[in-house]
DNA sequence: CGGTGGACCTGCTGGC
DNA sequence: TGCCAGCAGGTCCACC
């Protein structure tokens, strides 16, 4: 589900709720996500600590608990956190409830589990095995064109698939990587051996106005994304080529082709993505 | 060695 | 109406 205008979102959302608040208890009704859930460690790691801040490095979120611990998530494919008022009842594929007081608890739900929830130190977050191999963040000033193209070197991959390798760039998924393709006019079967400069410049600067134009959108809700407040985004009206098989391209009215890469749909205009 | 394909899960949709 | 195939926003790892 959630790519990274998705989880800056919520982290967004979740800063503005959590932070200053203690968490009192924690409930764990399925403990079998990506990785097993110790509900044991993941009580004496949380319960009684007092929430610091919210940080987001690629489609991890990283919920700082006083003193230097940190609870990772990963919302997966369907994965949501949803902060609010004590429900009277359990939803199904609510796996883990964090209460904060009477007044306020958040909610880990993910019916297809690919989500992950682990506890883990600011001082193990350098080495932590699941962030350290990441590439750039694509809105930081570390992530330009040159980086890319020198990141393309000896690779013949397609270019849809390196924009979506997270040892490059992180946070762009399925969506966004067919929207930069398509801002930037390239096809997205176009292997970055045949890149130049000019392309790499564009394919830059398509990404992160995609990006950032969704995160001011609040995220794209397809069918059942919703931040931490319960509210869809509105990127989904700005989408030019993503799910619009045979819709005509805005800016040529041809028709929007899909095509499988490494197992997932693509989708472009065949006119004017070369 | 880089790159692809399957595995991990549940739920929804569309065709028959 | 029911059943089944195919598809879904992510990531890892075995295997060519």
């Amino acid at each position: 589900m959630p790519e990274l205008p998705e989880v800056e979102t919520i982290r967004r959302g979740l800063s503005q709720q959590l932070v200053g608040r203690t968490i009192s208890a924690v409930r764990v009704r399925q403990a079998k996500l990506r990785h097993v859930v110790d509900a044991r460690a993941l009580h004496e790691h949380a319960v009684g600590r007092t929430i610091s801040r919210v940080e987001r490095r690629a489609k991890y979120l990283l919920i700082h608990l006083q003193p230097g611990r940190v609870l990772l998530f990963h919302l997966g494919m369907s994965g949501r956190l949803r902060v609010g008022a004590p429900a009277s009842e359990d939803a199904k594929h609510d796996h883990l409830i964090f209460q904060m007081g009477a007044d306020l608890e958040m909610r880990f739900h993910d019916p297809r589990r690919f989500g992950m929830c682990l506890p883990t130190t600011v001082a193990d977050l350098p080495n932590h095995p699941r962030l350290r191999s990441l590439g750039e963040e694509p809105l930081s000033e570390a992530f330009t064109s040159d980086y890319l193209r020198a990141q393309a070197k000896r690779s013949r991959k397609p270019v849809k698939n390196f924009l979506m390798d997270a040892a490059v760039v992180v946070g762009v998924g399925n969506i966004y990587a067919s929207e930069s393709l398509y801002l930037a006019k390239l096809r997205p079967n176009r292997p970055v051996d045949c890149l130049r400069p000019v392309h790499w410049t564009r394919l830059h600067d398509s990404v992160r106005q995609v990006l950032q134009a969704a995160i001011d959108k609040h995220g794209t809700s397809l069918s059942d994304y919703v931040d931490s407040n319960g509210e869809r985004g509105e990127f989904q009206n700005e989408l030019f080529v993503y799910g619009r098989e045979g819709e005509p391209c805005a800016r040529d009215g041809h028709r929007i082709k899909r095509i499988v890469q490494a197992g997932r749909s693509s989708f472009y205009c065949p006119w004017c993505q070369r």
